[in-house]
DNA sequence: ACAAAAAAGGGTATATTTCCCCTTGTCGAA
DNA sequence: TTCGACAAGGGGAAATATACCCTTTTTTGT
């Protein structure tokens, strides 16, 4: 009896039209199977938490779900799985999202729109050499070694003020929701137009929009 | 020979993962062959001008799509192929882009978290009754009819001011490249702020960005 | 106890917002 | 044809809001 021989896939996504399709797609593969099917990575990391996952040869892991999502998720699994080999999936070519991704764990990040021929080479590829990257993630990698000396962190205090000024709130306003000095939201004003290299307020907000602050 | 008594549908999707799987979830579904898939809508409408439709039993189309969207693609079937069925499938629930699908005539708008016991329960109910919509869509559209009194048109020059405002240039800077007296600017600007009941620069963003008429 | 942050203040120059009025051209109705 | 309505473009001036300096007081971590 072969069937066991057979490589063990987990999918993890929140589109129940792809991820019962894709099964059908890895099936015909024929070296493999899906021996679970998870909506987010919340019941994913419940169901690790509960069974060992010793057999699992390989996770594709969807980026954009909801409950937990697949970065959060992959942050847990570099903790308690880092074993554990997942090929990311997304729609989107986020280059923040890659990295990260990628520097918590992930063997591969593919988008959706791969063809079936590259997934099914990915797949084999991860199982096999431990790895997959197209040409535009380590284009990614390369450019972020290159170019990784100043990060840009932001405390608590300066978050919420960034929130209130997406508002149209006056500063005056935000100081006083904030139970603060027009002075001290000054400052953060100023030191967060300094660190984010802005000019104005409209700067403010584009920028906290572009990197997810904020949502519209 | 029973072949040939299988519905025919066509799929429109770029993500080549989703849409050769989901070739084979409707194959698997049994009464239904997929004749065509096509990665945008405008290899699609191509196709579409070079061969006839009659036999198409349904079109399923994506509606985030490079080169031309789902929407575009709707319109020009619109015009050009009204009696093709078509069930929109996307990501998003954004009223606004489902309430223009369904207008266009698309008689089915799914999620693509959707299960696939819905999905095949759409698809014979587009097929066989014409149109199939869920609790979501049913409630947007009666939402709609409810309120669609003051409908917000902007004209070609606000839209330019509009996305200039979405920089860090001053007015007076937006007005010389605009070619006007920033007095004119002043006047767009006072205009949309009363039309779109805003009160400031950041309310002005804002309101671009969740309209997208610029993008981040 | 001491240096480093965080919070607040003073002052000033621009930018933005608001309100009310003027000209010009277009277009349809009287 | 002429009149009036209406839209686009422009103006003056005043009140606020923003942006940028530079200094002082309070908190905080070690």
């Amino acid at each position: 009896m072969k069937t066991n021989s057979k490589r063990k896939i987990i999918i993890v996504d929140d589109h129940l039209l792809f991820s019962q399709s894709l099964e059908l797609l890895i099936k015909s593969f024929g070296d493999y199977e899906v021996i679970e099917r998870f909506e987010n990575g919340k019941v994913f990391i419940d169901f690790l938490e509960e069974n060992n996952s010793n057999e699992t040869d390989l996770v594709l892991l969807d980026v954009n779900m909801p409950v937990l999502d697949g970065l959060s998720t992959m942050q847990w699994l570099k903790d308690n799985k880092p074993n554990l080999k997942v090929i990311a999936l997304s729609v989107n070519d986020d280059e923040e999202i890659i990295i990260k991704m990628i520097t918590n764990g992930a063997k591969g990040y593919l988008l959706k729109d791969t063809s079936p021929e590259i997934f099914k080479e990915a797949i084999e590829c991860v199982i096999e050499k431990g790895f997959y990257f197209t040409e535009l993630v380590s284009g990614m990698l390369i450019n972020k070694v290159n170019s990784d000396n100043k990060k840009i962190c932001l405390k608590e205090k300066e978050i919420v003020f960034i929130k209130h000024a997406c508002t149209e709130m006056t500063y005056k306003e935000i100081a006083s929701e904030m139970c603060l000095s027009p002075k001290t939201i000054d400052g953060y004003r100023e030191s967060l137009f300094d660190k984010l290299e802005i000019k104005t307020r409209i700067g403010l907000v584009l920028y906290a929009i572009k990197h997810k602050i904020v949502f519209v």
